[in-house]
This record gives C-alpha cells, sequence and structure tokens, in this order.
RNA sequence: CAAGUAGAUUGCCUUAUCGCUGUUCAUGUAAAUGAAUGGAGGAAAGUCCGAACACCAUAGUGCAACAUAGUGGCUAAUAACCACCAGUCGUGAGAUUAGGAAAAGUGCAACAGAAAGUAUGUACAGGUCAUGCUGUAGUGAAACCAGGUAAACUCUAUGUGGUGCAAUGCCAUGUAAACUAGCGCUUGAAGGCGGCACGUUUGAUGCUAGAGGGUAGGCAGCUAAAGUGUAUUGGUAACAAUGCACGCAGAUAAAUGAUAAGGUAUUCCCGUUCUUUUUCAGGAGAUCCUGAAACGAGUUCAGGAAGAACAGAAUUCGGAUUAUAGAUUUACUUAAGCA
RNA sequence: UGGCCCAUGGUGUAACUGGCAACACGUUGGUUUUUGGUACCAAAGAGUCUAGGUUCGAGCCCUAGUGGGCCAA
C-alpha cells in the first residue's frame, strides 16, 4: 500500500460528517481524539478521515493550518499498518483537544496510541 | 561620529525521501496509473472607503437619512493620490489639519466675575454744560468685537436606488400542491419597495403563522486582469501615452506540505591581532616620550552555541488601516552636541 | 460575506444637555463578643480599553485601532 492521501480518503460530505458526530463513538489519546463510524461508501477505499483543530484554542490560520497539516501527514504514513485488515468501511473524524503547538514526532507516537486503541475497542465488540 | 527627518528595496537558500492540488498529454471500457508543467502575501489579515460584475423595474418624484467640504489636477472611481495656498507644531530636514457659512435662525459657556450676549457695576485718572464720553485696574478660555462655539442643532454646495458570488443561471436527488389557525379572491390579501408618502406594477392552486416532511450533491460564475516587468517620451508630481517581454494559485471539513541533512544574514560566549581611552611610575619641560596595569570601546582571525519576523488566498481589482525579527539603500537636517 | 452592540475600583452597575467620576458587595483596620458570624465606625482602592483630534474643559463629541459579544443568508 501507497503512503497516500488524497481526495478519495478525506471525508468531505457534510451529511456523513452530521451522522458521524451524531452516532459516533470516540477514542482519545491526549491530545488526539478520533471519533469513527462503521458505515459504507461507494469509493474503494478502507476509510474516510477528516481532521479538525478548533478556532477556539488557536486563533490564528497559520497555526491550524500547521497542525492539520502534522495531523495529515502522520495519518498518510502511518494507516497503512492499521487499516489493510479492515472489514468493514469506516468513517473518521480526528480532532486535535490540546491547546499547545505540537512537534511532528510527538503528533506521530500519539496517533499510533491512539489507533491501537481503536482496534483494541472494536475487537471487543 | 552622534542624534534625527522623509522615502525606496528585500524579507531565507540547497539536497534527498514521502506526499497534496490545478492544467495538458499518453495508456485504459472504466476505476486508475504514468509523464510534463503551474501552485500564497506585502500585508493574502482586519473589513474603513471606492469600483467592476450579477440580480431586483436600465432604477421614477418628494421628504427623510447618510457622506464629503481651501484651490487646481489625476483616476474607472473615492473620503485615496499629487501640486500649491493658509493655520498649528518643530532649531531644522519636515510633520499635521472634517481648512465652506456665526451678517438666516435656535441653542450652549461649570467655577470665578458687577455683568457671559437684550451688556455696563465699582475704584482711579482724563474729558464734558451734562451723560459709560474715554482709558486703566480686577474675574475668566472668552468682556462688545456684527465676540466664541457648526467633531451643538442648522444653513449652503455636491454626491448616494437596494441587495450582494451564500449574488445569479443550470442540472441531479428527494418530499406533503397534504394538516391546523387567521386574512383575502377584483369593493384587492400580499409582494416588487430599502425609513415614509406619492406613483407604478404583479396579483389568486394566494399570503401569514404553527406543527411537521424533504434536500443540503454537481456544473457554470472562477480567474487575462482598469494585469505584471522593463525602456522611452510628456508632465514639478500624482499620472498618461507608446514599444518590447511575460502569460502568473484556484482549493471547497478547504491544496500549495512533512521529515532528515547541510548552509547563509545575524546574535551570544571564549581566545586572539591591531587601534584607542583611563590610571600609575620615570624622563623631558609646555600640550610629548618610555614602561606597567586596568577595564571600557572599535576591529582582524579561529573555535563553540543559537539561528529567521508578521503572517495563509476563498468573486476580482484600486486605495487607506493595522502587524512585522532583521538586512540593503537614497536624499536631507542639526539651535544646544563630540572629534 | 454583510450588519449591529458593548468596554468605568477586585465584582456588578451609576454619572441627565460636555463642568469635582457616584453606589452596593467585596478588601483592610478598629469597636462589640470567650472566639467566629452579625451589627457599628473608619480607611484604602479608578482617572473611565488604547492612540490621536475638536473644545477653555472630554467617561460623554469625532477618527483610527484593540478586545469581547450578537444577528442574517
Amino acid at each position: 500500500m501507497r503512503f497516500t492521501y488524497n481526495k478519495k480518503e478525506k471525508l468531505k460530505s457534510k451529511k456523513l460528517i452530521e451522522q458521524l458526530f451524531a452516532e459516533g463513538k470516540s477514542v482519545s489519546a491526549y491530545p488526539l481524539r478520533l471519533v469513527f463510524l462503521p458505515t459504507t461508501f461507494e469509493d474503494a477505499v478502507p476509510a474516510k478521515t477528516g481532521v479538525s483543530v478548533s478556532k477556539r484554542n488557536f486563533k490564528k490560520a497559520v497555526d491550524r493550518n500547521r497542525i492539520k497539516r502534522l495531523m495529515r501527514e502522520s495519518y498518510r504514513l502511518n494507516k497503512a499498518i492499521y487499516f489493510n485488515n479492515l472489514t468493514q468501511q469506516y468513517a473518521f473524524m480526528i480532532l486535535y483537544i490540546g491547546k499547545d503547538k505540537p512537534k511532528f514526532i510527538e503528533v506521530v507516537t500519539r496517533m499510533k496510541l491512539l489507533f491501537d486503541k481503536f482496534q483494541s475497542k472494536i475487537s471487543e465488540t
């Protein structure tokens, strides 16, 4: 699997996002929080993922863009390890709930922990 | 040199790996894959003016409301910009000004003061036949001046129709032209129409409210534009004309990046080279020479450490506003400064 | 994208037409009480979000900004 993250893997449907926040479950590994919902869609990808940073915590657009880029990058590099053996299509939204600007290595380690938690949670049910 | 004034330019670089996005081409039924090429700013920011563009009736009349306010120029247009005049501030280079009208009218002026706008009291002096007739004193920001105040109302002149790309046009998907209450159906509900009136026009399977059902995807608008760079000419200048070259982001839970390594401007630390300053001692005798010490300043070289500010397009332009580490550079000023 | 409103002691509010920034709670000290509370007495605490301007004089008027809140599609 290639380390890609193109338009088809992005969560873009407004309707699906509203459904995700209304019905989805969540796990968190501070400063990240993952909201997920098993669903189906037409494109042949295992998951659609979006990232989000609160305007309340980061007032400047430059800071928000930087954090979202770091989150997308760490998702792109690590998704293959976890999602190749998914049996169900998922919608994900990763939120940044911290209040300080992170470094790349921190985001990567927490992202890995986050998806470890996610896998143990879905294997329970 | 120091202190200062007014501008102008710039505001990280290289390599490797892995990505994102627009366009074009190739392969492919398609999904997709590959290649080439483009991909944030001087403020993209806040949203204070002015326009373009789109729709509402190509936009009516009056009132109201709002904006502007020396003169001339410039511009698509402006409250921006340029030149000049005048006022104020500064030694000066320069800075700054909502800079029309107080003889159309209404209002306002605390305290002090006799009196604050229909004036004229006290004391002293002068003057007169006589009298606030004249001057001075005293209060105050202002005391008779056709006073001040218009960033008080107002008047004058000029200008402004409204809504905004979530405009607007089209395609696709889907539901409920159902239910309840009120108003109305040519004797006119309601809308176009923005604060009001007039006027005009549309108008019945209609309008308003309640409760409820559905959609919330795509395409166009969407980037070639009052465009950018440069040269010449005209103009004091803003700016204009002409030639040549370039073809310059287009995302939409929102691209333009991430990581690693190296480097540059610059800053700091330690050592070092040279110059200078101060102190002490000795010599000469006028303003100097020699030696020692000290820390301060500048500077050369080597090593080490840190190492880029403010900030992210969202229909598009023109201006002004605010934020901004540092670097480069032009012109000019100096009363009191140092050599 | 467009529009509207607010900012005054630590907190919540006043200040009329421009003329000495007021009140309550809180704070500090004292009296009363065995102690604490209550009650009473006294004191401190601000120059009105920032920078300019108009004016003799600005919390109030004007301009620009900063921060906060709200509304519409």
